[in-house]
DNA sequence: GTCTATACATCGATAGAC
DNA sequence: GTCTATCGATGTATAGAC
């Protein structure tokens, strides 16, 4: 067919973005410039705007393309089967994926880019991932507000922690299975009214 | 004697590090420039140089101010008495204090200026700080490396969920107590105890 | 210590030829 | 679709007069 064009047009907007993503994790978020990702992928600068409309809208593409990865890592793995060992395996999952990409992890979670708001396009996506990961967590039993909140809290604290100050190890990823057991302890002894406790004393 | 020199030159300092906070709450930490700072102090933009040594002489001295305020006001509060209480005091004071100024939270805790690092002497008050938390997380019963670990996660996500998503309110404030005693009902129920070495954290 | 003037670089964006 | 050329703005930093 004629969208030979459109196929052509679409990887190589693809390889700009993957570009930028490695100039990204070498000089910062905030100082990918188009001169010198023009000259990464073999352009000259005004170029780019033939496949971006400006800078934010590159950025805006950044952010979409990593919710894609992110995305596609969720769908492809399998988080069926018992929840609580599904939503451990979930847990570090994120954790390692987010300590994988530093900058990643701080495009799609953090706000950084004075400016720049996603469009309303991107932001479904985003809300994509949240609602499948909140079926995780709601097979486990997590549902109040409260626990969710938390939760998530510590999830995103994990992952935070991971990609600043841990890139590529595991050192809180492999708290997984204590993390989802606090919070699956705390959430399946509870009577109506939490009353504890703790004496300061160990037993 | 003769430092009254010193003394408005200090004054005079600290009342551009207070503008410069102002701009970036507006602006975005990325978005300050010194041109607009040094009108905001009545100033034109070279005068700035005699106070600071370059840009990221000024990003330091934010860095350092942000934590001279975040250590003040963890040594002017008492978390002594029931460690239990002083830990759910201190989880709520964090995530409140985080919540009323996103760009503070994200000059000390996210690495969102490329090519800014923090100089020696800054990062020695941060340090003063994490010991500080330290010893209150220690008191509480948590001293694994695990249990640090995961309760400085939680910490720090909440603190990072509380400015991004309700600066000024209290949703994850609101839930010290509970985010407490999950830890600690783990942390009783099990028995001690292994060494634990410096957390060297950072979010 | 503050100013004017300016150097000098970078950057995002546009116009128009091919 | 890519280029050259260039605009205009911004931004950091320095020199030197006062």
């Amino acid at each position: 067919m004629a969208d030979r064009r459109a196929e052509r047009r679409a990887e190589k907007r693809a390889a700009i973005i993957d570009s930028a993503w490695g100039i990204a994790r070498r000089d910062g978020l905030g100082g990918l410039s188009l001169h010198g990702l023009a000259a990464a992928v073999g352009l000259r600068q005004p170029s780019l705007y033939v496949y971006f409309d400006s800078k934010l809208a590159l950025y805006d593409a950044l952010f979409l393309d990593g919710y894609r990865q992110l995305l596609d890592f969720v769908t492809e793995r399998d988080y069926t089967g018992d929840p609580r060992d599904a939503l451990v395996r979930f847990v570090r999952d994120q954790v390692e994926w987010a300590g994988a990409d530093f900058v990643r992890f701080q495009m799609l979670f953090q706000r950084s880019i004075p400016g720049f708001e996603p469009s309303a396009e991107s932001w479904a996506l985003a809300l994509e991932f949240y609602d499948a990961a909140s079926a995780v967590l709601s097979a486990a039993g997590l549902t109040r507000q409260a626990d969710v909140d938390l939760m998530s809290a510590l999830i995103s604290g994990m992952c935070s922690q991971q990609a600043a100050n841990d890139p590529g190890g595991d050192r809180w990823a492999q708290h997984a299975e204590a993390a989802v057991d606090l919070f699956l302890a705390a959430a399946n002894g509870r009577p109506a009214h939490r009353k504890v406790v703790s004496t300061g004393g160990r037993t």
